[in-house]
DNA sequence: CCCATAGTTGAACGATCGCTCACAAAAATA
DNA sequence: TATTTTTGTGAGCGATCGTTCAACTATGGG
């Protein structure tokens, strides 16, 4: 019984974690987000409370959504895992897709005191990160692609950082030459031979 | 002639830093920085103009005393410059110090958005750090602490980048074990062969 | 000693912040 | 159709934002 609601609750939130992406927590007012969503504040908050509620809804969909579908289609599937965790690194600074939307783990992570409630989802969403690319270097070992003697646990917990410091440069405009730079020196890290793909 | 300022002008730059490394531009208002400095909005604006132009001063401090003598300690002088790349990792989480105090570049080029002129600060400190990496490289081959064989302008990028995520994982509450864990692979990445030092 | 100058103080400005709520509109129940 | 229930609407709340400025205080020159 009751009104039907007019709008999709998925849909507001991908817009809400778009704009959460650009602009961060408090570079994104009640009123541009009401801009972005087309929902009125009544609506915001009785769905979600609150703006932290609903950075945090956001920051759940940007999981479920952009962190689990990067990961699967660079890390999980591709049959040639160490060409997947290249291209894991070098979509973020290749797409003409989204233009500059960054990270919501590592902008969260950055102002991480402004919603404590999110660090759950933080770590979670890292967390993903981190075993897919687990997952993708067993493989690649299997393969054959890479050293017996690797250590997944450690490479994977040294390309978790080394793609959230990545996205940091992509943030500070670092030049493309120099991810790409960056990009080749994760490669070689896990020992890679691949041959150049530039 | 005229009244003397009461005030140091490197003290009030201090505090206001160590804010913003803690809270970020938007989460340091105004009321927060008149606390930490001491000082009254009149007092600020006379002489910074704006709260950009404090921020972007409060930069610039950070690049001329937090930034270069970290390099300088940990890069440039240590006798031991495979030790010292060590200890400039390590002691980002390690340092009972300040608690949580963040890096300013790291948090800014997050949210530069905010204050693009200080886009070149962010730059400047990073180029700092990337440099100094690459110095302590250099040294470490001449050495032979390192193999000839190593591209010293790739590792230091690769480096840099490792070291802002480093920083990221700090803020996002990561486990020690895992900093640990990241800071053995950054050594490894370098082919460094020295010997266990937890 | 008095004025010109530089610095300090803090009240208060308009704008915007996150948020509330009274009311209108639509759908289900009786 | 009348009633109940849910949702949409948007004016506007108190708080706080970055900022300004008039009054006040100290200092040096003539």
């Amino acid at each position: 019984m009751g009104r039907k609601q007019l709008w999709d609750k998925a849909e507001v939130l991908a817009s809400a974690m778009r704009l959460f992406r650009r602009r961060g927590y408090f570079g994104a007012s009640l009123r541009d987000i009401e801009e972005a969503t087309g929902l009125h504040p009544g609506s915001l908050y009785r769905t979600f409370q609150s703006k932290d509620g609903l950075f945090c809804a956001a920051l759940d969909a940007y999981n479920d959504q952009v962190v689990q579908s990067r990961v699967r289609a660079h890390l999980l599937k591709p049959s040639d895992p160490v060409a997947g965790i290249r291209s894991f690194f070098t979509s973020t600074f290749e797409t003409g897709l989204e233009p500059d939307p960054g990270c919501l783990l590592t902008n969260t992570a950055v102002e991480s005191f402004a919603v404590p409630q999110a660090a759950d989802g933080v770590r979670r969403g890292l967390e993903t990160i981190e075993s897919g690319l687990a997952e993708a270097l067993t493989r690649a070992r299997t393969l054959g692609l890479l050293s017996a003697d690797l250590d997944v646990e450690v490479s994977a917990a040294h390309l978790l950082a080394l793609y959230q410091g990545l996205l940091v440069l992509v943030r500070a405009g670092a030049p493309i030459t120099k991810l790409h730079t960056i990009t080749d020196g994760a490669m070689a890290s896990i020992g890679s031979e691949e041959e150049e793909q530039r």
